[in-house]
DNA sequence: TTGTATGCGTTATCAC
DNA sequence: GTGATAACGCATACAA
């Protein structure tokens, strides 16, 4: 299966009787380099098959044309769709992607920074887990590397940062189960300590208000990853607390809890109102079609991977804060 | 942001008084070291920030601890999960994965693999697009890397192999279209002449002629990736031929159907029953439940990592074609 | 336009 | 257990 003898520059410049200064030269477009001996090196090489050695290369020029992408998951269409953009970007600047998956665990994120401190890329786009009190892992590996965040931020960091207007959206999604006459509304987070959990809460909690219904702290259900136990807290939740409305904050909170009204009869919207964050395509063939809350997931990773080159090229710090705006679907569940 | 100074092996060496084997020693885990020694250079390793360049030492051990994914897209729970499985995999044996995207187009799977034969990998997994003739851009990257593919194929290469029972899943989600009262089942297919495309093909094809139906040509509808033209190609099929059953071959296939039955106030399955292949989480939450056939996409993943790691580390030539079994769930869009 | 010489930061071999 | 030295394969400054 593999060529054995793989065959070097200087093998190459000696079949050509050339330098391998020459070699290099035909295979970096060098513009002094005469036209037919740079094809004459070409074919030879196809010929044997030979091809600069990439890390040979990146040792002498100190570039690696590689990014890591590190996000908590794939399960999840937010960040496939994300990971498309920041790729397509990669791309069209000749970089490659490595990726990574942290799970949501600040322990595989801090893991996987540490093996990005020696070069191997030259610069990261993470979404961050948000966990933990202080990300020194991130400082770490920002005094090695160009770092850039979409939607999950550490807001003590200071680096360029890609997120959508979640405080506003999540303001006008809770509104609208109000203004359809929620007297009930719930909000259901994975994790309210971090970034968007933050943002979505304030913006649930400053709707309430602004619309004259009083806060209660039992109608926020702090949840988790797995379906199992969102399944029975949800179910429980449901039972005691009785909402009439639910604003969910992540996808797999609503979809979750479709299936927990499905199984119990409550009807959706009859009894419950729901929106939520989703980047699903199919929110209208859900039963009740979904209202959503859609982030532009395929630009925000665009705009992140832009963000990033642009600090590669530049070389020079930023603290840019872009913010791009969700659009709200309202369809039968929150009606 | 960045650290200016960096430190190399030599300087650390000089500021420990030690020789830069030594310090390379401490990294590598090497059996001959002093432990305090070895604590001592970590230590001051810590200090400066040193981190041994992973470039230099790729291009002297001629390892480079990565692999190459490649897919045709994101935007499919399919390869989210199976990219979950191979990374998994390839974490646990300490590799790195680059992801690259193909969007089912040859000319950019051969773009891709052109930029491995470089070495900058040391194996690669694809799910291929399938398109083309002969597929001499695999062969190129054979020649200097272990390859191994998992669910798209191409049959005319030889290496290791992950696909599952296509033709059996095939003709059993067709035969219950038929066992419930089907007598014009459609086949909706993306590409009938890529590995799976025919192997499902041939599974509905058999089905029919096992269940005394006989076959017809024009309920074999073929589609693209867009969604836009599927909707056309689809409302018009749908108009024409008059099908009562659907079996798809891929996810968004039925989703598209879905809509356009949704539009045109067709009934499923009152109507029309619908089957299809689906790695789709909430399945049960369509309206009408969808009833799928559901590959194993992590584990194809991960076993697919799990050929290519054994190819890595065995050196050696396999064309093991490992098949997994699909699941069926039938639930209300066929019943 | 081409060749020569040197260095990129490691690891491996061999001494000590 | 540690050090000196030669690769690893390429890119660049400088000379020709």
């Amino acid at each position: 299966m593999q060529n054995k003898k793989k065959i070097d520059i200087i093998e190459l410049a000696k079949i050509l009787n050339l330098s391998k200064s020459t070699i290099s030269r035909a295979f970096r477009n060098s513009s002094d380099i005469n036209k037919h001996t740079r094809q004459r090196i070409l074919d030879k090489a196809q010929e044997l098959n030979y091809h600069p050695n990439i890390y040979a290369s990146s040792l002498r020029k100190r570039k690696s044309k590689t990014i890591a992408i590190i996000i908590p998951e794939l399960a999840n269409n937010f960040f496939s769709k994300a990971v498309n953009g920041i790729e397509n970007i990669a791309r069209s600047n000749n970089f490659h992607s490595l990726i990574y998956f942290t799970d949501s665990q600040v322990k595989k994120e801090i893991e996987i920074t540490k093996n990005l401190l020696n070069g191997r890329v030259e610069g990261v786009i993470i979404s961050a887990t948000g966990e933990g009190t202080e990300p020194l892992h991130i400082k770490s590996l920002q005094r090695n590397t160009p770092v850039v965040f979409f939607d999950r931020v550490y807001d003590e960091i200071i680096a360029p940062k890609v997120v959508t207007d979640d405080y506003e959206s999540s303001f006008k999604a809770t509104e609208l189960l109000l203004k359809n006459g929620c007297k009930r509304t719930a909000f259901f987070v994975i994790n309210k300590n971090i970034s968007i959990g933050k943002q979505r809460m304030k913006g649930y909690l400053d709707a309430l208000k602004a619309n004259g219904c009083k806060h209660n702290d039992k109608l926020i259900l702090n949840c988790c990853n797995h379906f199992q136990e969102n399944y029975k807290m949800i179910s429980k939740f449901l039972k005691k607390e009785k909402p009439d409305g639910i604003f969910a904050s992540v996808e797999r909170l609503a979809t979750c809890t479709y299936s927990v009204c499905k199984d119990k009869n409550i009807s959706i919207p009859a009894d419950i109102k729901l929106i939520c964050y989703s980047s699903i395509d199919i929110a209208d063939l859900l039963a009740p079609s979904l209202s959503t809350v859609t982030q532009p997931a395929y630009d925000m990773g665009a705009k992140a991977a832009e963000l990033l080159f642009k600090q590669i090229n530049e070389q020079q710090i930023s603290d840019e804060k872009v913010t791009l705006t969700s659009r709200i679907d309202e369809r039968a569940s929150s009606q």
